[in-house]
DNA sequence: TAGATTGTTAATCGATTAACAATC
DNA sequence: TAGATTGTTAATCGATTAACAATC
């Protein structure tokens, strides 16, 4: 039996590659694999064993001397300690392009989230439909809110606006951000979960690598 | 005169926090402000003073003693580190929600890239307008790589295809991928530049982080 | 039982922070 | 010149890797 929670903090580090090990146990299983030993594993995602089996116990003893870690047993823990299992209400702020795209391709249950309401302060999106659900405008979010208590804020405005917006979201009641905005919304709220998409700091790494590995040919 | 590259090898950690100042630094450029000390940008970014000047010096002396850090300086000589004046060719593969919208939000040339072509395998969707580029089929990228040379492919497609899709595109000479789908590029590809934007594991750190919030209220 | 492989402790490595002399 | 603040070296901290005894 595994015992879990072992260590009271996990770092950082050790939190943001659990997903990754989702995903390879996902794909792994889906391949009909039933067991794995950590160097096996390490081999398939470029990590040493070491790693493996340190990140692991962080959480509890989920593998057997002499066997491995079974995949089914492993999904089911990891997916349990990223909280895959609940359903964090959420609702997207912006209904442009990249908001429309996020609410329409992402299936959020997967994540442990679900999307219960869109908003924009645009007249021309309100009653649009997507993924589902009516855009309503930015006016009605106050009591939306006060009625169905989202928990998670998907933030898709123009940067502009994304400061003050951010600013009544949390008074409203919003906990966390999945930000897209460019602006850095954990300066002035310290307190609230934020995972930011800066889609354009990742398009710069790239041409900082291309630039950077061409001086080497 | 600021001494350029001092370092030969700069470490992932200081490389992956240049995208962040560079906003900042154009943040406060546009709000007027000329120079700052490494004390008050650490206070407005959460950092450390220390960590700043560390970092600055990897690529040179950009600040001067008891005055500090000229801003518009700055911003140039990290965007240059960065690449941003370059402009990587840059192709996106798959024309579906979200690959439309990362063409039609993303300021490409504002990030040393420019989107040169759009490929997608439905039938439906060739001929249609893009971002101001006609989507193509894919099954004539080979001969509009060989006549274009991207270097970067948005690869924007299900998980399914995008094995097969990633083998071909290196056989053609893609040096860079920016990667929104799951499947795990650097594992088969080890000499490429990847850079993955997995939405799915970003909302999982939001669930991961409110579901473990919640325990300790 | 013997072999395999974990869980865990100890050693190493790298990144961050602190301190301070150099200097604008 | 005196004050401010950098560039840089040294100290600390944390994360990764190696090693091995425990055990299935």
């Amino acid at each position: 039996m595994p015992k879990e929670t072992k260590k009271s903090v996990i770092s950082n580090s050790v939190i943001k590659r659990l997903p990754r090990y989702y995903r390879f146990i996902g794909a792994l299983l889906r391949q009909g694999v039933v067991r794995i030993s950590s160097e096996k594993l390490a081999e398939k995602m470029s990590l040493t064993a070491s790693q493996i089996r340190q990140d692991l116990n962080c959480f509890g003893g989920f593998g057997q001397q002499g066997y491995g870690y079974n995949l089914e047993e492993l999904k089911k823990a990891i997916g349990s300690i990223l909280g895959v299992t609940g359903h964090c209400k959420t609702v997207l702020i912006g209904a442009g392009n990249l908001g429309k795209a996020i609410a329409a391709h992402m299936d959020f249950s997967e994540y442990g989230c679900e999307l219960i309401g869109i908003f924009d302060s645009d007249e021309e999106k309100i009653g649009e439909n997507v993924a589902g659900l009516e855009v309503m405008h930015i006016s009605g979010a106050k009591s939306f809110f006060e009625k169905n208590k989202p928990q998670v804020a998907i933030l898709c405005v123009p940067e502009t606006s994304a400061q003050a917006l951010a600013d009544r979201l949390v008074l409203w009641g919003i906990q966390a951000f999945w930000n897209f905005t460019h602006y850095d919304i954990t300066v002035s709220h310290k307190n609230v979960v934020v995972e930011n998409v800066h889609l354009g700091d990742s398009l710069m790494m790239i041409s900082y690598a291309l630039s950077h590995s061409e001086e080497n040919e």
